[in-house]
DNA sequence: GTCTATAGTTCGATAGAC
DNA sequence: GTCTATCGAACTATAGAC
């Protein structure tokens, strides 16, 4: 059987696709992304967007892959600064690229092909953050047995997230305790904040 | 205009409902609740689920009620023995109950009124926790200004959630230190984890 | 590269019979 | 309390014209 015509990847067109499904993601969720919601938003008809992306899915995949290998650039050099652990903090609170990464995680939670992408995504992420971080804590004296990097950045990262989660439902119980907390133990590692917040 | 026609609260029927709408929701997520889908697995017609839940808002929030006065009550409780900063681990690492918190939030994060429902619910666990730890950890000397209990609670709870997730994608970069670094933790706190683990 | 047209599903919600 | 029947709408995906 012969193959089905694909629109290519450097197309305008299809970039557009994945912008408008992003930001479909972001305002009404997962479940608001259709064929033809997408469409409609871009200002094509429906049957261009499966001319694209074959499937839902493959939209979905490849939406989450541009915005995955973005965010690894832009992750790398802030782990490359003169603050790392605080660049993470920041990085993990970012509000809308964790809401973001909330609607592909629960995406994934019933699509098998897409939870095997993103947690191969989160694991690399993860590889990046130890690597980055392991020497630059050990000069702290944090390598040590008792606390080893990796809990440390896990850590970090799962109060991050779940603050920025909690906040973008309305709830903020315990939060300016815990923010305070995060602040404290970056300035005694780290250095106070700068002045000048680090550029996105 | 007369009132519809509705059922009651003490139905089987609807608690039946109920349970197969929390089981959807599980195993194949959010979107996959319709009322034909619930139906179908509950062996009766749409129509059905309609007169118990005028909308499938009605039928989510029902849900998510039940489910969380359930929760409440096994939380107080948990948080009355002699190792609560520990049940408190255990219960937000619980995987399902976890993975079912997580669709409500992705549900909310787009419907308004199960929004506001969820965060008040947050809102009011988390005050038990404050409650109900704040003297427990001040006995430790830990209510000190520099590490306030509510900064504890929300960071282990952040931490398990975020495990929790992960672990159900696949995800276990980090974890077994993370693990450990919790467990030394309670240890020290509130002594090793008992031979019998409490019950559920 | 983009469109129209269309097949085949599934959906939310209601009216009204039993 | 539960059902059948139904409206009107939205959906995925494809074929084929332009």
């Amino acid at each position: 059987m012969a193959e089905k015509r694909m629109g290519t990847e450097s197309s305008a067109t299809r970039a557009l696709l994945l912008d408008v499904t992003e930001r479909l993601m972001l305002k009404k969720g997962y479940a608001a992304v259709s064929s033809r919601s997408v469409a409609k938003e871009a200002g094509v008809t429906a049957a261009l967007v499966h001319y694209y992306f074959r499937t839902l899915d493959d939209l979905f995949l490849a939406a989450f892959r541009r915005e995955a290998e973005r965010q690894l650039v832009k992750h790398d050099r802030l782990l490359r600064g003169d603050q790392p652990l605080r660049a993470l903090w920041e990085f993990s609170s970012n509000p809308s690229i964790t809401a973001l990464l909330f609607e592909f995680m629960a995406l994934a939670n019933h699509r098998k092909s897409i939870r095997s992408e993103i947690a191969e995504y989160i694991e690399r992420f993860r590889r990046v953050q130890i690597d980055a971080l392991s020497p630059h804590l050990e000069a702290h004296g944090l390598g040590r047995v008792d606390l080893p990097p990796e809990a440390i950045i896990v850590s970090l990262i799962g109060v991050s997230r779940t603050l920025a989660m909690e906040q973008s439902l309305g709830v903020t119980g315990g939060h300016p305790e815990t923010l305070a907390l995060v602040e404290r133990y970056l300035t005694r590692l780290e250095g106070p904040r700068p002045a000048v917040p680090r550029s996105t």
